[in-house]
Order: structure tokens, then sequence, then C-alpha cells
DNA sequence: CTTGACCTTCCAGTGACTGGAACCCCCATT
DNA sequence: AATGGGGGTTCCAGTCACTGGAAGGTCAAG
């Protein structure tokens, strides 16, 4: 398969997997023309990274739980801390949008949104105090 | 007040001022000795900026909130749809970061995490279909 | 006069791509 | 044989909002 083919199936763009190989992520064959040739393999792994991406896991996080994944060895609670540990991150970060989100939206409510200037949205930005 | 000072006052890192002046949201006067020096409208902009990132609106967005601010002809109903719009955007992000919590939430449930390596996490990221 | 804290600029790196330019290759049609 | 279009290739730059660090100037205290 080449680059079109391979993103078209595994679901990740073409220059995403060049950029996957650029830092190890894949090692695809090279063709005389130069081109890459993916194998089964190869496609396999890019939608194993597709999906880990699209839960969140950082790069760093994707390279240890594809060498998990291909380590016949690997204990299923190294992975599962892995993910408890990626788990905890976003409940982080929807803790901290949800305050976000609780603020703002307290601020909207209380903004009559007519063309007059005063405004508790700027007001509360100037100083909350006030 | 020179950068070290109205950063403490600010709650905004020195090195962040910096570049809000690089980029030309402030433009705090120079001394003789190249110092930058801040007035008090400066100081009351930068805590302004620093509750409008806190609050995670861009910086693009915080230059227009500052434009509105300092324009008395405003309308409060520019300030509420730029809130509104920023709104809008933490929902998605919640709404999207809630879906991946519930996701690997239950693949994390469903592992043993043993010293086993059968791992339902690692199946569902190489096939979600079997 | 020296020390140390503070200030300056400039450069590079972060994460994970993404866009674009310039160029090469392969196949099919004229 | 030429050509056209849709692949592919590399490399460079940009994104966002800082952040770290190096090299060097300034200031106040002791």
């Amino acid at each position: 398969m080449n680059i079109g083919e391979v993103a078209e199936a595994a679901g990740v763009p073409p220059k995403t997997i060049r950029y996957y190989e650029e830092i190890g992520l894949i090692r695809p064959q090279r063709g005389d023309n130069g081109y890459r040739h993916f194998r089964e393999s190869d496609l396999h792994k890019l939608a194993f990274l597709g999906r880990a991406r699209a839960l969140g896991f950082s790069i760093a996080d994707c390279r240890v739980l594809l060498a998990l994944y291909e380590d016949e060895a690997r204990s299923s609670a190294e992975v599962k801390a892995l993910a408890e540990q990626h788990l905890a991150e976003i409940d982080a970060k929807i803790a901290g949008l949800t305050e976000m989100r609780e603020t703002l939206g307290d601020l909207v409510r209380s903004c009559a949104g007519d063309n007059r200037p005063d405004c508790p949205i700027l007001s509360s930005l100037a100083d909350p105090e006030s």
C-alpha cells in the first residue's frame, strides 16, 4: 500500500503518517522509487495510534502503549496504570474547564447584551472584587 | 514599577509580560537604562489579561476584549457575543473530554490490572470490533 | 569594590501536527 | 512521444502561548 491508501484505511492523514515515521513510531519499507510501502502490520499500527490519540493519549504514551502491545510478556497492570494516569489528567482538564464554564456562564447570564456599554463581563475582568 | 514588581502584582510572569509587549498587547514605557517602566494602567491591563486568559480566552480574544474595554462606545452585546462563543468552545471541549473519559473509563474498568498479559485496553485499541 | 538580585536581548524548544513550495513518478490518453 | 493529472517525495515555516537558558548590562547594599 502507498501512503494515500493506508491513510484512508487507517483514518490517519498522510502528513501525520510521515510525521509518525519521522519520530520513529512506524518504519515503513521503501520501494525503488522512494515511495513508502506499508504492510498490513503498518496499517494495524496506524489504526492503533489513531485510536489511542483519539482517546487523548500523548505521543509519548502511544509509544509506550505500542511497545506494551508488542510485548508478549507485558502485564495488564502496566497498561492499566498508564490508562488510569491518563484518566486522571482528563478528569483534571474537565474540572478546570467546568470551573471556567461556570464562572463565564455566570458572567454571560449577568450581561444584558444590549447596545449600552455597561458590561459585567468586562467589569469582572477589570476588577473581580468590584 | 519594574517588570518583577508588576509581575508579582498582576500575577503574570515577567517572561509572559515581555511576550505580551512583543505581540503588542501592552506598551510599557522605557527608562534611560532600558528597563521597562509600568504605570498603574499597565498593571491594570496585565491583571485584566491574566483573568481573561484564566477564563480560557485566546490571545486574539484578549486583544478584542481589551479593545472593547477601552472603547467607551462599545455595546455589551459585542462582549457577550464573544463570551458566548467562547462558552460554546468550552462546552465542546468538555463534551469531547467527557466522551473520552467514558470510553477510557469503561476500558479501565474492564482491565484486570494483574500480571497477565491479557488486556482489554490494548485489545480495544488494536481492534475495537473484536 | 564586590556581590547578588534584577534587568536586557536573543535563540531555541515545547506538542502534534499542518500548509505550502518545489520537485519526482506512474499511468493513461492523445 | 508528449502530456496531463493524480499520486508520491523532501524540506521549511507556521501554529499557540509561552518557557528555558545564555550572555551580558544595571543597581542598591554592605
